[in-house]
DNA sequence: TCCCCATATCGATGAATGTCTATGTTGACG
DNA sequence: CGTCAACATAGACATTCATCGATATGGGGA
């Protein structure tokens, strides 16, 4: 279709807009507030394992029950699971009895970008 | 006894030793514990502009009098440097009446890997 | 030697955060 | 229905943290 023209790395980028690499120039103060909400996301050891557990589970898919042995408490594991998702690196959808989370499409590679630089 | 031959290289990768990518397995408690601490680092937005600031700096390098407008107190400033130094993020140096920060080698690329892999 | 500038440290304080127990909600299954 | 399992929410509590003003440190220059 016509659109098709479009670049796709522009919308690819789009998904985690903010900010361009970190040593491309001083980050404004909204774009820290933004970028530094998402490290700060990943800034808990419990909180990481999580991550790390959904990132890394067959299918890029996993239930609660599945990552829950991380040392903590079922409701601490469910807040360390919502702050991910506020900070928009996980997404969750309930399946009958389970809750599945996945990673948010592009958050690893737009994180990545902003340490790394586009290469 | 002379346990002063370890490889190098792995002293080299010590830098940022820690932990696979996130997407291969779960982190282990102690990797986490490591691992969160440099994403905590960067957690804060006065920080996450500091270490831009840094690591966008001609040189690589910069001195506290030019990146610290940042909106907040000059201890406040000090204080947020220390940390990422003690992060491992950046070191710094004394020249004259100035000190210097810059980014700790391999920094950069080691927790870029972390996120999307050695690719 | 004395002062000034750049940076670090100290101590205090209010806000944010991680954790728990208790309880609520939601869906599956007899 | 009633019950159970999975997960979320609410409230409380202790700890950590970001920030500030005051002060210390340390080098350069007059």
């Amino acid at each position: 279709m016509s659109n098709a023209r479009t670049l796709p790395v522009l919308e690819l980028e789009a998904v985690v807009p903010c900010c361009p690499p970190l040593t491309e120039r001083t980050l404004t103060a909204q774009e820290a507030e933004r970028t530094a909400a998402m490290f700060k996301a990943l800034g808990d050891p419990v909180r990481l394992r999580l991550f790390s557990a959904v990132a890394s589970a067959p299918g890029g898919e996993a239930c609660v029950c599945d990552i829950s042995d991380v040392g903590v408490s079922q409701p601490t594991v469910s807040h360390h699971l919502k702050k991910l998702k506020e900070a928009g690196l996980l997404a969750s959808e309930r399946r009958g009895t389970w809750v599945y989370y996945r990673v948010e499409p592009s958050v690893l590679a737009g994180m990545g970008r902003l340490l790394t630089g586009p290469a």
